[in-house]
This record gives C-alpha cells, structure tokens and sequence, in this order.
RNA sequence: GCGGCUGUAGCUCAGAGGGAGAGCACCACCUUGACACGGUGGGGGUCACAGGUUCGAUUCCUGUCAGCCGCACCA
C-alpha cells in the first residue's frame, strides 16, 4: 500500500470487478425485499455534467445504501432520446458536413443517421456512469425509443385518446422558428426584454373617429379581426358595434366588448388576433370571430400581408411600422419592458401561433396526482416543494404533446383520405376503422419527448405487460431521485401517468435537490463555457473525491457550489482514510479475534471509540433513512479524522508499540472492527477506496458492495466511558494549549502533576496516564485526589482535575497571576451568569429536569474550579 | 400580482428552542515509526434588521431590507 492513495489505478479495476461478478445485478427471484428506482435518463447522445454526477451520486448512495441493508436492489439505468436537442445536433452536422438539410435527405434517410449518431455517442453516458461508479444493473439498460418503451408510448396515447384525454385541435401554441416545432408551454421561457408600444390609430368607417390601440406586435394587424373595449368603459360605449377600417389592409373590423380588456392599459383598446395571440384566440372564441394567419409556421408574413408577404416577423415589423407612419396612423412609440417568451432550447423567440396539434387534456389527469401530494402518499423531501408541485398542477393548462420533429415516436394516427377518418391505434392499421378505405397516412408528428419519459418508471419494467415479472416485482419503484429544475416537465408528468396508467403512484418518495453552481455561484451553463465534465475531475483527484464533495454538499432542496479547495479536501480526507487503514494493516496482521473483544477487556478509551462508532452507525443510518446526505457523510468525515484518526489511532500506539500482549491483542481488535465497520458506513459514498481497502483488511471476505450494513452492538454503548475519555481529552487539550502558549517545544519532555478533585474519578485518570503521558509529551506522570502542588509550577485548571506543570525558570509568576485572576474572572462570570439562571424560579420550574440539571451540574463545576484557582491565586501571593 | 428560497467566521456552507460549528484561508509551532493531501495550538461571529411568542430565540411567528428562483400576466 502506497502512502499516497492513487485512485487512477484502483478505480476502473474496481469496476469492472464488481460488473462482471454481477454485484449490481437485481435478483427478482430473491426473498429479500425489493428497492427499485430509475435513473432518470440523460440525453443519449449528450455528456454528462457535474449535475448529473450529483444526481447520480445520491442514487448510488442510497442503492448502495440499500443494497447493505440487505434488500435486493434494481437501480435501473438508461438513456433518453431527447427529440430537439438530439435532432438539433444532428441536422448542424450535416449541414457542417454534407452541406445537406435533412428534408434534402427525407425522413427515413435522416432517422437511420440518428440513429447512426446515436449508436457512435450513446455510450458516452455509460461510461461516465460507470467511471462515476454508479451501481446501476446494466442488464436492463434502457432506452425511451427502444421496442418494449415505444410500445408503452404508442398504448398510452391510444388508451388517452380513447377516453377523450388526447384531443387534436386547433389552438394557439408556442411555435420556434428556428427548431421548427410548437412547444409545450413550460418550454418556454419568459425573459424581461426591452421593447416598444406602438400606438396605432384605427378610423371608424364613416371616418368620424378614430380608436387608438396599443401593441408591441405591429406585424399582427394584418390578422386583426377586431378591436375590443371593456364593456363598462364609458369612453368608449358608443364605439360598440361600429367598424373600424384598418390599416394598411383594407379590411373591416368591428369593434367589440369583452372583460378581458384592462381600461386601465394603454388606450383600453385591444386589437384581437386570434390566429396570433392565446388571449386573442379566447376572446375570438367567445365572439365567434374569424381566425386569420398573417404568419406561417416558417415564422414568414402570409398573403394578408399584402408587400410584405414573405418577410420574416422582424423585418415585417419594421417595414409595417414604417408604413404606419408614412400614412399618419403611428400616434407615438413608448418604450416598455415586458416578457417575451424565448425557446428554452435555443433561446430564440418564440411566436404564439394557431396550429393544429395533439393535446392532452390535463384537468382529469391532474386531479388525482395534486390529491396524492395534498394526503402526503407523495411526499417530497424537503416537503415545500409539494406546495409548488400542487400550485402548478392546480391550473396547468392543456399539454400541447406534437412536435414536427423525425427523431422520436411518431404519432400513432393516421389520416382516411377517403373519409377523413383518424384511426388511432397502437399497431399499424392497413385500412380506416370507419370506412376500410386503404388509402391511410400517419401523422407526420412525433410526441413530445417527456410524453415517453413521463413513463418512464413502468416503461422500463416491461408495461403495458403488467405480468412482467420486473414490473411485477419492483414497480412501484421506491424512491426518485432528480433536480428541482424538472419537477414540472418530468416528475409531474411520471405522476399522473403512473396514477393512470398503473393505478399507483410510480414512487412514493421524490428526492429533489438543487443545481450545481460554479465557484462564482453563476449556473453551468454551455454559453458560459463554465460547464465541467466530471470524467475531467475524476482523472484529477478519483470519482470518490468528487462523490464526496458532492455529497457533502448536499443540504436538502438546495443548490451547492463547485470549487477546487472542496475537491482537495474530499480528496485528502480520502487520502486520510487510506493512510489510517494503512496504520491499522501495518500493525494487524490477523483477524480480529472475537475474544479479545470481550467488554472486560475493554479498556475506557476501547469502549469509548465503540461508544462512538456505534453512536455513528445509528446516526448515519437515521440520515440515511431520510435522505440527509449531507449531514450523514459530514457526520462520517467526523467520526473518522476526529475521533478515529486523531484520537484512537495516536492512543491505540501506545499498546502497539507496548509489551502487554493482551492490551495489543486487543487493541488490535478494535481498531480492525472500528476500520472494518467504517469503510462499511463510508461504502455508500465512497465506494472504491473502501473496497479496496476492505480487500485488504484480514477477515473480510467478498465485496464490501455485498456485505452488510453495521449495525454494531448495544453493548458498545458506555456513557461512562465516554465522559471520562471527554475529561482527559480536556486535560489534554489544555495541557497542549499551555505548551503552546509558553513557547514550550513539543520535543521538550515535562513531568505533569495531575491532582483530581473528585475522587471518583481518580480511577479513569489513572487509567489515563500513558494517553496523557504520550499525547502531551510528558516525562513523569502523577496522578493523586490530594498532592503538594510542587515547586515553580504553572497552573492548569480544567474540568476535571488540577494540573500542575513544574517548570522552574521558565515560569514568570507575575504572568501565571495575570493568567490565574484572568481564569477567575472568566469562571465568576459564568458562575453569575448560572446563579442568575437558576435563581429564576420560572426557569426551574418550567424548563425540562434535564437541562435544570445540565445548569446545575454547569455551575457546580465552575464553582470547584473558581474554587482551585482562588487557592493556587493565594499561594502565589504569598510567595 | 402569487408562491418559494437565501442572509451565521475573511470565503464556502452546516446546524439547532437551553451561551454558536466545519472545511478552506490566516497566525505560531512541529521532518513524533499511517498520512505535509499530515500533526498541535491559536485568532476570528450583535447568527441581516425590527417587533412578537417563550422561563429562555440565532433557531418558531410577523414585518422590513438585501440577493436569488419559480409561476401567472403584460394590448
């Protein structure tokens, strides 16, 4: 064993040890009980970032976790198609490098380059699993376009459709111009963005009057159909019914009332687009208006637009703007700030468009899912995110699901062009189910990417066949884990699928945490260039360091930051761990005898380390049990450099490098079980250092991944122990800071006086004394309840005992004085402090025994040593 | 407009109804037979502000300020 950890050469090994030894493979057959969760799936030909390194790490965490505890564990991983992104890619490469668009090629020649591309990058994210040393169960790898998940897709929507849950309509929706497609509405982001108010009059047709109206979309007029007032607004009562003519297109437009117009904005008058325009549409709805394109999916200016047909809607602007000032009905421009909606893909702006889509209704779908969240059945962790989760669902409007994308599932519909009759159904139809005409074409569209993954949980186990026996075993899965930013596309979704579909809810437990941010605390992000590959950091310092920097990091719900100094010190605590377990190999070269374990072996500081460690086990086992990543590992990072490394190990020297045979039998025996059981506990979070060491230590056979979780031994419970152990740590902690702050080198051996006040506790400081004697660098030790205080000696006084250090010469009297009345009135203000506390008879008698009794048990122990640093202030003086 | 998060040491962040913690950074000392990716000791905080509840609040409640996020609307 190196004394420097090197995780490069343990790492892969590792790996692949523990995937061709089948460690992470679920055993449906097995007796024991079943955890089940899925990953959720990345983007197949994408790369992983350090947030999904987060993600994946507390998975594994928690199927390791479980694995340990002895359940049979599925960890299900997999890839998702990602429609847009992954087409997006594709069509710049082969534009970059055929100079081809993909209609130049057709859609089956396209799809089959997808899939190309998709066989050439999709194990990327594999590897990156792999190297991250996800526990995952390769053998049920899956993929959303795979035979068995389309399959779900296909029944899904035929199932929806058929209860009237998926409707084709014509309605506004979100349309990209640049990736060609409509979008649901939470794909589209809304930023504040400067613009203009342009105020435009509107002649009545007797040329009588005129109505300003205000817009920031110029361009629509030519789809205007309408002008709406408030119908209370008195300014403009007489105007309802009347024509206006408008402008530039020649048309006739009346003017209407509806409640939807704000008086108080602009003019109070609102031209009505419906074609362009949700709120528009509904006001077209209600008046029975016409609706008029003035611009096509192509995002370019129709016909209605007279010149202007042909332009994109920027240029169409400018040049409609122009046109309305020459002819005198631009009344002014005002600048304003308001929220454009922008494509959350490519961030281009996004145009609201009638079109005709695939929707599913959501009212039916939601209401079970949003009761499921209120009864606490789905609970969220931490829990506010299930009043944001209900607030969405509770007026989410209908989910447009058609994309005009080749890469996905496509729609399964097709078109009668005998009867105009759509056949929905899960396999191909040769002939319409209304008239048997043969002439039948499917729907050019594909779904939505999260339509797929919205099935995700029961897709990969095998449903529609709900005799599957992975479905039948580990569905419901037990517990997701994902980052908050997709509550709403992707665990919403799972939710009400799984309520429809299944009957239950997919998983009862949804673990949400943050974003990973840069040192800056600005998001990754690709245009920042600031995004980080966590292969690049796992080749620096090993997937363990960045799993436990991650975890660490972890506080439930919240975002963390990523920066090197974090890194480097998962990394030296890994390091730490290696060169304990290093220590503990060196010096036992057997296997723990059982015997030597026996509690009347035991010496104070034995039971005191297994006090601790099994104090760590209930704790780590409690945080883990509710998802407290961070607290869980920090509580490990302690009990090990702390209480192990710092304390036991330096302790435990003395019995190694001693003569007593039984003692260093013994000790020997504890520090294996400490090690053993806390590369167990540290297992979850870093599980390759842990192996490796656990393939070393004498004893230990098979994997630590499949071993079993300590749960160590009532026995080792020993309050005493522990509280004696604490007042020699004090005494040694004390005598070291004294060292310390007269310049007494640590090489400088000293004899250490050690006068107990309590009797009872003379046994444990005696049993202390080669602790004291090593840690402090003593040359001779005494330890008595009663003891002259020797010649030219400092004074230490601490909880327990009296310390005397006789160092002549090198003490100056006057100082020590200061020190002593310095020490005194410390102690008689926390005495006042605790009298004043006690004193008030609220306090007594409200305040729990307990902490009545902590006060008192406080303020006695400041009074005995108020009490030895008055007598030693005396002696000096007098000398 | 509605909802949420955050505010604690120089920095990054835990935490919890009973006189505040860690890591890093900083200062001093240490080649002690696991580790300098180490050891020992130290300095450093009105726990954003103001009220309230309580015997007791930094923790719970209300409000204010500051930073951030989500949702809705925006002619």
């Amino acid at each position: 064993m190196s004394p420097l950890y090197d995780a490069a050469s343990v790492e892969q090994r590792i790996y692949t040890n523990w995937e061709s030894a089948g460690v992470f493979r679920a055993q449906p057959k097995s007796p024991r009980r079943p955890y089940a969760l899925v990953i959720p799936p990345p983007n197949v030909t994408g790369v992983l970032h350090l947030g999904h390194a987060w993600d994946q790490t507390l998975q594994d965490i928690l199927a390791r976790y479980h694995r340990l505890r002895g359940d049979d564990v599925l960890w299900l991983p997999g890839t998702d198609h990602a429609g847009i992104a992954t087409q997006t890619r594709v069509e710049r490469t082969l534009l970059e490098e055929e100079g081809l668009r993909r209609h130049d090629i057709g859609r089956e020649a396209f799809v089959a380059k997808v899939w190309d591309w998709k066989a050439k990058y999709g194990d990327t994210i594999t590897s990156q699993i792999r190297r991250l040393g996800g526990s995952v169960d390769w053998s049920r790898e899956r993929f959303t376009m795979d035979e068995g998940l389309s399959k779900a897709v296909r029944t899904v929507f035929v199932r929806l459709y058929e209860k009237g849950l998926i409707y084709r309509g014509n309605r506004i929706i979100n349309w990209c111009a640049r990736c060609g497609t409509a979008l649901s509405d939470i794909e589209v982001e809304h930023v504040e963005t400067e613009g203009h108010l342009y105020y435009v009059d509107y002649p009545t047709v007797d040329g009588q009057e005129t109505v300003t109206i205000a817009t920031t979309r110029p361009e629509t007029m030519f789809g205007d159909v309408a002008v709406a007032v408030h119908p209370d607004d008195a300014r403009y009562a007489g105007l309802i019914g009347k024509s206006l003519r408008l402008p530039l297109a020649h048309r006739e437009i009346p003017v209407i009332a509806d409640e939807y117009v704000d008086p108080a904005y602009g003019t109070g008058c609102v031209k009505i687009t419906p074609a362009h325009d949700p709120n528009d549409f509904e006001v077209g709805e209600r008046h029975d208006l016409l609706q008029l394109q003035c611009m096509n999916a192509d995002g370019r200016m129709t016909e209605l637009a007279g010149d202007l047909q042909g332009l994109d809607a920027v240029t169409a602007r400018t040049k409609t703007v122009e046109s309305l000032e020459k002819q005198g009905f631009l009344r002014r421009v005002e600048k304003i700030t308001h929220s454009v909606g922008h494509c959350s893909r490519c961030s281009t702006v996004v145009n609201p468009l009638l079109s005709l889509q695939w929707f599913v209704r959501m009212e039916e779908l939601a209401r079970p899912a949003l009761k499921a969240a209120e009864d606490r059945e789905l609970k969220f962790i931490p829990d506010r995110f299930s009043k944001i989760f209900s607030h969405w669902l509770e007026d989410v409007r209908d989910w447009c699901i058609s994309r005009q994308l080749w890469w996905g599932h496509r729609i399964p519909a097709w078109f009668c062009s005998d009867c105009e009759h759509v056949t929905v159904s899960i396999e191909s139809p040769t002939a319409c189910e209304h008239c048997g005409g043969l002439c039948l074409s499917q729907d050019e569209d594909v779904l939505d990417t999260w339509f797929s993954s919205a099935l995700w949980p029961f897709s990969t186990m095998g449903w529609p066949d709900t005799a599957n026996e992975d479905f039948a075993r580990y569905y419901p899965t037990s517990v997701m884990v994902t980052g908050y930013d997709i509550l709403f596309f992707w665990v919403a979704r799972m939710v009400f699928m799984g309520l429809e579909f299944t009957g239950t809810l997919p998983f009862s437990d949804v673990v949400l945490h943050g974003l990973i941010r840069d040192s800056e605390g600005r998001k990754m992000s690709k245009s920042l260039g600031n995004g980080i590959n966590p292969v690049d950091v796992i080749e620096e310092v090993g997937a363990d360091a960045l799993r436990f920097t991650l975890a660490t990091g972890t506080a439930p719900g919240n975002d963390q930051r990523y920066s090197i100094e974090k890194l480097e010190g998962s990394r030296n605590f890994v390091n730490k761990l290696w060169n304990a377990s290093r220590f503990v190999l060196m010096n036992v070269t057997q296997r723990a005898e059982k015997e030597a374990l026996a509690v009347d072996r035991l010496a104070m500081t034995d039971r005191w380390i297994l006090d601790r460690l099994q104090e760590t086990i209930l704790s780590v086992t409690r945080l883990l049990d509710s998802y407290e990543f961070g607290e869980a590992a920090r509580t490990l990072y302690d009990f090990a450099w702390d209480d192990f490394c710092d304390w036991y190990i330096e302790i435990a020297k003395i019995d190694l490098y001693g003569t007593n045979s039984s003692r260093k039998e013994t000790v020997q025996s504890v520090l294996t079980t400490v090690l053993t059981h806390l590369v167990q506990l540290l297992h979850p979070f870093i599980p390759f250092v842990t192996e490796e060491i656990w393939s070393f230590i004498p004893g230990t056979s098979g994997w630590i991944a499949a071993s079993a979780w300590p749960t160590g031994s009532t026995e080792w419970r020993d309050e005493e122990a522990t509280a004696s152990t604490r007042l020699l740590q004090d005494v040694i902690r004390a005598i070291r800071n004294f060292r310390s702050a007269q310049n007494i080198p640590p090489s400088k051996q000293m004899p250490i006086f050690v006068r107990v006040r309590q009797e009872h506790l003379l046994p444990s400081f005696q049993e202390g004394e080669g602790m004291m004697r090593r840690l402090c660098n003593g040359s001779e030790l005494h330890i008595a309840s009663q003891m002259e205080i020797p010649d030219g000696a400092a004074t230490i006084v601490t909880e327990g005992a009296d310390v005397y250090v006789p160092l002549q010469g090198v003490i100056d009297f006057a100082a020590e004085r200061q020190r002593l009345a310095e020490e005194e009135k410390r102690l008689v203000e926390e005495i006042t402090r605790l009298q004043t506390k006690l004193g008030n008879v609220q306090f007594v008698s409200r305040a729990p025994a307990q902490v009545v009794d902590g006060e008192r048990r406080k303020l006695a122990d400041y009074e005995e040593r108020r009490q030895a640093v008055q007598e030693r202030i005396g002696q000096l003086a007098k000398m």
